[in-house]
DNA sequence: AATGAATGAGGCTTCATTCAT
DNA sequence: GATGAATGAAGCCTCATTCAT
């Protein structure tokens, strides 16, 4: 992950290593200063300074602001990707577990992610930047949407195709709101609580649409 | 919060109607350039310019940008606590409505709040200024889930009480989420179905909770 | 010249000529630090306070550094351009100057228009912006070598077009060049007998053109 | 003026072979850059780059960018210096030319320079660098003009010494003039023929100096 | 000696806020 | 009160120069 391979002992990780290490510092630093003031507050000089270094430097691995923002989120998606492929192959599994368990194991994946730094609230408190930042048109909750929908083909599969999308929807922006105010609290149990409270929410909702049809007699059901 | 007579700090809330209409017409532009490009990237001179006046009438009626926010989010909230005030009297009648009612009636009524303008989009979209704007502290969200905990306590007596603020605080954020998108999309087809599915999300989330006990045999209610 | 028409007596000029007044000073300012610096070398704040106002001020009138060098050198040319202007009709007047008068008044005209201020510096000592300033492929020497070889079809109509383009550009570059000496030289004295030698020089170099055919005994003719 | 041993100040004159190619790839590549987009614009990255080299090692050669633009004056200079040393003594040999050729052969000597790369471009076209990269009050034209007005001293010696000065800075102004425009162009024959031009107007210009008086007939000589 | 990553001063420009009219 | 020109602090970014490797 770091270099290629290991370098004769002793030498010449230098300027590889110590550039790949300011590269994230600089982003960790640029993820805590937009998760703590926003995209916008934080300034590119106090994001240098966080990481210990100077302007130019900042600017020698990114344009600009906004790909401070883009990098972190690709990276954050990079990741969620990876972390989907492996739910998939899971879920996918002859004997996979059932459809409750995969909802424990994917919140508790994201919650996970975002556990890992201040990334997961700089990304969902400024996303309005992410179209700025990574194309025009582009929403990181469509993409995380698509693979959601994907998930409930398999495990909801009467599901109108329309209204699969409408709750992949769904379960994205909720999940992300939820484990959003969980990474925002300052307080672990509450956190914690809150982690619990959105399985819970995401397992009641799913569950009418998971038995298998679309569950007649749930008085929530839309006739439309 | 802000009582209506006595103008203090925030400069004087105008009584003459000439001076009314153009407060009126400031916050409705500021709402807009909010929802449209965020709170840092909207200038006072755009504001001023779509609301047909200058930057010194702007100034006249609000001490900085910020206080424009502010203003926005109060208005809203004041709107939403007439709605909850109106809610709770129709809950709290003997004969009042099951609670199924109560939520497609909670989310209608929020989800016209959101029809009325781009306030809501402005507010929700830009929630890093709430904090800025209306007290370090202050959260909207708190507010409002504090009255949601109320209903709750009518309508899932046996809940535990710390329980309860969690169950409020996730209702409250699922509700903004959603509606958020809904608020979002261009598409109205869309938009309704969103308010649709999220009145589904709800109230299957809540059923358990309001059968009268915590439904000991749901799978989704966690032990702990 | 300055407002249109005369305001109300003792009214009513006040915005109106404040503002040309400040925007003239800023120009002003401009062409000094041009002239004294380069273009380059200036800084929008120096121009700024040597005019006695703020960048924002000088932000409100122009938008960025380049334009300034634009309408100075845009104001230059809509001087030189009346100047053409009115030889123009002197010299085509049925009993218009001699040649060599024209090149008298010509020359005075524009050493007049030098002396007016450091505009003349600015625009000529700096003719790598005007490009840059005015558009991608403009030149202003292009402009008033065009006007010059007008002149010249009346009063060597024997030349070859092709070559009359040749003798207007070298007449105007190398008069520009004596002008410009003189315009920057301190010493008064000198910078007279500059433009007095300029004239000199150029009448010698135009006298065999002028003669009304290619002076074929001309030693410096050349016979290509 | 700097010595050719006696390395001091401005670094090292490099010796080694390897070392001297650089040095000359150096000043080739910022000749170039100078003339294409200006001193200013240029930055010494893309100038090494250019050179093939790093940043570090145009330092190495020179103490900083201005550096390198006095080096590109000087090697000119040098250069310019050998030309009328070796025109000079053609000059003034008994037999030698009459002054006409030996307008020709200088115009001629100096076009040859400009063709010898961009290096002419660089320099006058950007000549308010000259005065910070060669001293304070230095000027190149103060050095070349001094050595024409010697060369004013033969051929018209009957000028008036004070004369002869402005005459010659009027020589020298106008040929650098007319060879810049002759230099800059894109088109060749146009070039050419701008080469020719300068010769014929230069030719014109000195004819009546020449004669050995100041031919008191010529309508262009002041009488002042 | 060569390299190029790191530094940070400083320039351009924006825009919230003030204030003269 | 209303207007919008004026102000200037502050942010983004560039690039000359330094310095560790």
């Amino acid at each position: 992950m770091t270099s290629r391979d290991a370098p004769r002992p002793g030498r010449r990780v230098p300027t590889q290593a110590r550039s790949r290490a300011r590269y994230d510092r600089i982003l960790e630093a640029a993820a805590e200063e937009f998760a703590a003031r926003g995209v916008d507050a934080s300034t590119v000089d106090d994001i240098a300074a966080r990481a210990g270094t100077s302007v130019g430097s900042v600017y020698q691995f990114f344009p600009n602001k906004q790909a401070l923002y883009g990098a972190i989120a690709s990276r954050y998606l990079a990741r969620a990707r990876e972390l989907f492929e492996h739910w998939f192959s899971v879920a996918m599994a002859p004997e996979g577990p059932p459809w409750e368990a995969l909802v424990d194991l994917t919140v508790d994946a994201f919650a996970a992610l975002d556990r890992d730094g201040p990334a997961f609230r700089a990304i969902w408190g400024n996303l309005p930047h992410a179209a700025q930042a990574l194309g025009e048109a582009y929403a990181i909750n469509r993409e995380i949407a698509a693979r959601v929908a994907l998930l409930l083909e398999r495990h909801a599969p009467t599901l109108h195709p329309a209204r699969r999308d409408l709750v992949a929807t769904t379960v994205v922006e909720t999940m992300t709101a939820l484990l959003f105010v969980a990474a925002r609290a300052e307080d672990p149990p509450f956190s914690d609580a809150m982690v619990a409270e959105a399985k819970v929410l995401l397992k009641r909702y799913l569950a009418p649409y998971a038995r298998g049809a679309e569950a007649p007699r749930d008085p929530g059901t839309p006739t439309a």
